[in-house]
DNA sequence: TCAAAACTAGAATTATAATTCTAGTTATAA
DNA sequence: TTATAACTAGAATTATAATTCTAGTTTTGA
């Protein structure tokens, strides 16, 4: 659920500055049930006329807001990344990261990556294909990866004990890649065996990449 | 490259029968040419009539032989589909599978599998963005996986020589869920640190698979 | 209280491309 | 050779949704 404060603190371009109350409560609204049709709909089939009748409002109310539909868009990647961003921090400062062993770890980060992903089902698959014709679009949620994998690195090496060579680096940022790679892809055409629901879908993916950035691990 | 033959045996409906030689000409021509424009837009930004301005035919024609743009799109996908099945039909029946060792062998899938989406990037791209939307379209790319595991998967089995686990299936099938995922994620984002013309991509994919599969392995 | 600014309503407009239609043109086969 | 079917050309049509526009309505601040 997106609020009123994260709109006004994440001051996005496309959105036009509101003045009064009533219009700050309909890009509530607008942004929550915007989120919401996202998780039938992808981009195209998102149409404003319907995203305005289920706010009971109007285009013309929309149009007050939002430059366009593209905008419209933006708008909600960038708040639910700004979120997620703090989401972040506060998860990679708090002190129930687990620091026993690495595949405690690694645990932690793909159970917590498949939560956010289910939560944001909608926006992240309507971004993955709208980043087929536009690459920029995907921007904001490359740097949540960017972001994650800084947090997670460091973590990483230092539980390893060894010297951080440069083949630990690769293998552990390709861990990532392949991390990432195998949940868009669950949430774009959810291919099988394994999907976004299965309890053995993040446990799998913690054990691909234990054993990818140290083979010694069984 | 497509041809009239490859065309002619995968009847595809969606495909209006063509009686005379210049229209089988023309079809040729609209599949290679709609191919080669996949590469720069996708399934949206094909224009038909720029598609019909390359191969110097018009709209009229193109229609007579294609119920709409979302039947040409089907047709190529099949195309391209049947021609991979064949492809992979011919790979696993040669004496040049690696039988030496699983990593050999996994190397061998990853490589085979990059070398493809590279030469299919475009309809690739295109119809994962398609699946975004429409699910069913990407029924004959998962098709395709499927098949890869059906042939592979035995190979892999017997390299290890232990009795035949589910436990071991699982871990197969799931080690090709992370190929097909990552490598899509390339095609559609590139989010990088590697991308599919790096060299190392398919050597890490092939030792994520292989240890994944095998955690005594190095 | 009241004028100006901000906002809302929703019909009308616009943009874009796919698709259709009809009049020619070319191939086929009796 | 010629009637017919197959095909091609490309202008006109259609469909769909985003976007604009203008006339009300509500809020704000003096």
């Amino acid at each position: 659920m997106l609020d009123e404060q994260l709109i006004a603190e994440a001051k996005v371009p496309g959105l036009k500055p509101t003045q009064q109350q009533r219009s700050r409560a309909l890009v509530v609204r607008l942004m929550n049930e915007g989120l919401a049709l996202l998780e039938e709909h992808d981009f195209d089939g998102l149409s404003i006329e319907a995203l305005c009748a289920r706010c009971e409002t109007t285009v013309g109310s929309f149009y007050a807001r939002f430059e366009s539909k593209d905008a419209f868009v933006d708008t909600l990647q960038r708040l639910v990344v700004e979120d997620r961003r703090r989401e972040l921090a506060a998860r990679y400062s708090s002190d129930r990261i687990p620091r026993g062993d690495l595949a405690q770890l690694l645990t932690w980060i793909t159970k917590g990556g498949v939560i956010w992903l289910k939560r944001h089902h909608g926006l992240v698959r309507a971004s993955l294909r709208r980043a087929g014709s536009d690459l920029g679009s995907w921007t904001p949620m490359r740097e949540l990866g960017r972001i994650q994998v800084e947090y997670a690195l460091p973590l990483i090496v230092e539980l390893l004990e060894g010297r951080p060579t440069p083949d630990l680096e690769q293998r552990i940022r390709f861990a990532f890649q392949i991390m990432y790679g195998t949940l868009n892809n669950m949430i774009l055409i959810d291919p099988g065996p394994f999907t976004l629901q299965d309890a053995a879908t993040p446990r799998l993916l913690a054990t691909a990449m234990l054993r990818l950035i140290d083979p010694t691990k069984p």
